[in-house]
DNA sequence: TCAGCGGCCCGGC
DNA sequence: CGCCGGGCCGCTG
């Protein structure tokens, strides 16, 4: 399917990026913007659960596995960390994490049930994806 | 404000 | 092969 006019991207919603002062987090929706499949934020938190873990008797195995992609900074749209339905571990783990690079996760105290970030100040929203190519229609060969 | 519902797709019975 | 539920989202009552 396509990626839908991108023209309607109704990404404007994305919280003015205030003064984020490190750590910064960003969501399931907004991930799945950035690849152009505004509706598939689900998907994406499909992916990261199956996430591979790192293997350390055979780094080669996955590209991408659980120690070189960020996960633990992607969060639901309202800044929450979801129960995942796993009892609370795997949540868990996704908060230890995020503290673990100074992020602050509020959980008012009762453990990781209502866990979340504020986006306002956590928040990081990017309009494309960093690392990638501005465009392809650039193709000023003019050079030679 | 908050809860509910529909939409989107895919993965697991 | 069909149905149910999920690390979501945004729009309605």
């Amino acid at each position: 399917m396509k990626a839908a006019a991108s023209s309607k991207s109704s990404l404007q919603a994305c919280h003015a990026p205030k003064k984020h002062s490190g750590g910064r987090c960003t969501s399931y929706g907004h991930i799945a913007l950035l690849l152009g499949y505004p509706q598939r934020a689900r998907q994406v938190g499909v992916c990261l659960k199956h996430l591979p873990s790192f293997d350390p008797t055979d780094p080669d195995r996955h590209f991408y596995h659980d120690q070189n992609v960020p996960w633990q900074r992607v969060v639901n749209a309202k800044g929450g960390i979801s129960p995942r339905g796993d009892g609370g571990a795997g949540a868990s783990r996704h908060v230890q994490k995020l503290r673990g690079e100074g992020i602050v996760v509020n959980d008012q105290g009762n453990g990781i049930a209502e866990a979340w970030v504020d986006m306002e100040r956590w928040g990081w929203f990017p309009t494309r994806i960093p690392g990638e190519e501005s465009e392809p229609d650039d193709e000023d060969d003019t050079t030679s």
